[in-house]
DNA sequence: TGCACTACCTAACGATCGTTCGGTAGGGTC
DNA sequence: GACCCTACCGAACGATCGTTAGGTAGTGCA
C-alpha cells in the first residue's frame, strides 16, 4: 500500500502539514471523485494546490501514475480496517455482530479516506486499461477476504450464493457514497445497524409488511 | 419520454432496420456505458456507426443534447416498466410479491435497456450540470413512485427509514449491471427472487448462520 | 564559495477535442 | 426541368488536453 507521505517529508516541512505530493494526492482524488477522472485535467488539479501544471510533474511520473496511487491508497485503506475489524472479533460471537463490525469498518474507511476510496466506485469503470491492470491485484485481495468472511456467516450457502451476497452487499455499501452525509446524517454505526439488521433479519419482519 | 425513432422513419427506411439517428443513439449509449461520456468522442461514436463527425451533427444538436435524450430514454424505460407492474398487481396479494414484480420490472428494464438505463447509474455523476439539471425531474418521478411502493410495504417505518431502503435497493438492483451477466448467469427472475427473500426473510433465516 | 538537490516555474509541443462551414448526392414534388 | 429537403461529407476552426524542455530560487553540505 502507498503512503499518503513517500519521503520522510515531516522532517523537512511543517508537522501537521502536507507535503506537495499528498496535497496533489488529496486535492486530485477530490476532484476525480466529484468531476470523473478524463472530466480533471492535470491544470485544474494543479490550481486547486496552487501550483502550474508543470509542477505535477515533479511528483508524478503521468496523469495515470497518479490516478494509480489514489486507487492503491483507496483499496489499502478498505483492506486495513478489514483486518483490523476481524482482529477485534471474540470466538463463538453471533454472526451478526461479526458482520455489523466489518460493514462498520468498511463504512469508516469508506467516509474516512472518501476521495481515495471512492474513486474505486466512482472512476474504476472507465480508467484505462493499464490503470486497472495495477489494481486488480488489490481488488482481488479485499474481495477474497469478504468471499471467506460471508462463506462462514452463511455455510448453507454455495459459491454462487455467496458471490451473490456479497457483491449485493457491496452495492448497498459503496451506494452510500453517493447519498449518505456522513456527519449530518447520524453515525455510520447505525447505518451499519440498519443494514445489518434488515439484510439479517428482513425487510418483512423489520417494516411490518403483510 | 423520448422515442427511438423521432420521424416515422419505418416509411422510408427499410423495416426492421434503424435509422441513423436511432443507431446513433445505440451506439453512442453503448459507448458512454461501457467507457464513459468524457472518454468517448465525437468521432468515436461516428466511427461506430459508419459515419462522419459532422453528420451526427445533423442529427443532435451537441454531445451534451445527445447524452440528454440518452437519459431520457432510459428513464422511460424503468418509469413506464414501474408502472406495468404496478398495473399488473391484485388487490391484496402479499407485500413480498408485489415487492418481487417491481423489482423484477426493474431489472428488466435495467437490462431490456441496457445501454441507456446504465448511462444513469454510470455516467451520471459525471455529466455537465446542463444534461444532469435535464433530468433531474425524470429520476425524482421515478424516485417518488418507489417511495410510495415501499411506504405501503413497510409502512411501521418512517420517512427517513423508507428512504434508506429505497436506496439500499437501488444500490443492490443497479450494482448488478456490474456484475451480472445477463443470459450466461440466469435469469433475472431468479435474481430478483433471491434479492427479495435476502431482503424480505433475511440473511440469518437463509443462510443458516448463528 | 561552490556544488548538488528539491521544488517549483514559463513556454511550448503535437494531439485531440467539440463544433461549424460550405458543400454534394439522391429522392420527392410540382 | 426546377426546386427543395434529407442525409451525409471534407476541411477546417479555436480551445484544451497531457506532456516535455529548460530555467530559477532556495536549501543543505563540503
Amino acid at each position: 500500500m502507498a503512503m499518503l507521505t513517500s519521503t520522510p517529508a515531516s522532517a523537512t516541512s511543517p508537522p501537521g502539514l502536507l507535503d506537495g505530493r499528498a496535497r496533489i494526492l488529496e486535492a486530485a482524488a477530490e476532484l476525480f471523485r466529484t468531476r470523473g477522472y478524463a472530466e480533471t485535467s492535470i491544470r485544474t488539479i494543479a490550481d486547486a494546490v496552487d501550483m502550474r501544471a508543470a509542477s505535477i510533474y515533479h511528483h508524478f511520473e503521468s496523469k495515470d501514475a497518479l490516478l494509480t496511487e489514489i486507487l492503491s491508497i483507496g483499496m489499502g485503506a478498505v483492506t486495513a480496517a478489514f483486518d483490523d475489524a476481524e482482529a477485534a472479533g471474540v470466538p463463538g460471537e453471533p454472526g451478526a455482530r461479526r458482520l455489523h463490525r466489518h460493514v462498520v469498518a468498511h463504512l469508516d474507511a469508506l467516509f474516512g479516506h472518501k476521495a481515495f476510496t471512492a474513486a474505486h466506485v466512482t472512476v474504476f469503470p472507465f480508467v484505462p486499461p493499464d490503470v486497472r491492470r495495477a489494481s486488480v491485484a488489490d481488488r482481488d485481495q479485499y474481495e477474497a477476504r469478504w468471499t471467506a468472511l460471508l462463506s462462514d456467516l452463511a455455510p448453507k450457502l454455495d459459491e454462487s450464493q455467496i458471490r451473490l451476497v456479497r457483491l449485493s452487499l457491496f452495492g448497498v455499501m459503496n451506494s452510500t457514497l453517493e447519498w449518505f452525509d456522513h456527519g449530518a446524517e447520524g453515525s455510520l454505526e447505525e447505518l451499519a445497524r440498519s443494514f445489518v439488521s434488515t439484510l439479517w433479519d428482513g425487510l418483512g419482519a423489520v417494516g411490518g409488511g403483510s
